[in-house]
DNA sequence: ATGCATTTGTTCGTATGTATG
DNA sequence: GCATACATACGAACAAATGCA
């Protein structure tokens, strides 16, 4: 069988451009799709066509449209979901780490709108995990706030967050009553605190973090655990985050720029 | 070592009474398992009672005692083989991040012995992530060095390391005499530097990583991207790592810890 | 809960055009 | 002309993840 019709184009003229300097056919793909993104015509998170699609409009085998998407997803314009298609990359929050680390002002500082939705909030005995962050036995009766952390809308975090009980009398009252946990706790008396130490790991999500964060299972989240400390060192916050890779990534920086 | 004040912890399976604090069966069980294994009673790699063991000294259903070590499994302290049984996870090593990270002085911090292995060294030209990470123009010269990095013999992580090939003349040869990449560095006129910016996100492994790390491939990797400044700011490395989760987890501390 | 359709990911094998010596 | 190596491209089959009815 013939694979190259001597006689005939078989690109859509339309579309694209003569065939100039015998450019290998996944290249032209590639540039035809990177053109269409830089021109704004697909938008930050929206979807490509699918390999097949794209194999049927170029005439071209699935395998040569797939290296196209292959190489736009290395370059990092492209993301591939196996089983769910190809999405043009939108851009990741960078969640800066920091002493002063609040969730508002962090989903602020991307030009995006932050909101919250409370899952659970309830006064529970520590665990071993929770008394150890916070510094307390275990069954000590600590206030446990989860709550879905969204910018723009979109799901960008879980967050556990602990308190011991007995330090912020009516806190749990508070939380229920704001938006804010930082507002939460200084009616309770805490104006200021920060963060003393954080730690991160990675883990596969189970199912029901995988819909709140509305990501695929296959997907990690990154699992941040941290201590919040008041002005005299004491802890007055454990708190646990959750955050779906690729989306958001977590950023240090010694030094604090502005930008 | 632990970050957090240790807490004693009374559990026993023989001496359980019932439910003094209200807590779930499940979770006062992995409490006493975790508590065993954070004691050191049981040692990395160890084995772990049966789930029916387990079930009997706690006098509970085996689904009871399955979902204990199931939420210890999901916090990565313990890894359930089918058939086989439950093991204390391999220990984690604490990848504290600050302005002067070292790999060697790392792993020393923890007790281990460092020592690594060349995957690739060579003069490549720069694609875009690493030039726009080194801030020169793509297709530059760089020198990439890719290493494995074990503590006590074991992988903690593999690293891709980017120089800017004009500003160190001879740091291919003096990379492929030294076991080090500051010593190289220094070496090449460069006799310090420090960390300027820390980026974090988390993948699954493909495969050659998965072997390399020596973990499975459902189990994440994080993935840092960092930049390294001289005295005068100007970027001396890009770097980028991959650490296997849950055996390495990253600190980040902004100040000193808390006496 | 189960099966099915869609989509991506992987691995066989095969064939053609180009560059090199 | 010939041998070789390489990049490109096609075909088929199967595996794996997802979404939906």
């Amino acid at each position: 069988m013939d694979h190259f019709a001597p006689t005939i184009d078989p690109l859509e003229a339309s579309v694209l451009p003569d065939r100039p300097d015998g450019l290998a056919m996944w290249r032209r793909i590639a540039d035809a799709l990177r053109a269409e993104i830089t021109r704004g015509e697909l938008i930050p998170g929206g979807r490509l066509p699918t390999g097949a699609a794209l194999a049927a409009s170029f005439r071209v085998n699935r395998h040569t449209a797939r290296r196209a998407l292959d190489e736009l997803a290395r370059s990092g314009l492209v993301r591939i979901e196996r089983g769910r298609g190809s999405f043009v990359a939108d851009d990741v929050l960078d969640y800066a780490v920091g002493p002063r680390t609040r969730f508002s002002e962090w989903v602020r500082a991307q030009n995006r709108e932050p909101s919250g939705r409370v899952l659970e909030l309830a006064t529970i005995a520590a665990d071993a995990s929770v008394a150890a962050g916070l510094g307390v036995p275990t069954g000590v009766d600590v206030v446990m706030l989860k709550r879905l952390g969204l910018a723009d809308g979109r799901p960008v975090c879980i967050g556990w967050h602990y308190f011991p009980a007995a330090r912020f009398p009516g806190l749990l009252y508070a939380l229920g009553n704001s938006d804010s946990v930082s507002a939460a706790l200084t009616a309770c008396g805490l104006p200021d605190y920060r963060r003393a130490l954080t730690r991160v790991t990675a883990r596969l999500p189970d199912a029901e973090e995988a819909r709140l964060l509305a990501i695929g299972g296959q997907r990690p989240v990154l699992v941040t655990e941290n201590v919040n400390v008041d002005s005299d060192g004491a802890i007055v916050e454990f708190g646990i985050g959750l955050y779906p890779t690729p989306r958001v990534q977590i950023v240090f920086e010694p030094v604090a720029p502005t930008g």
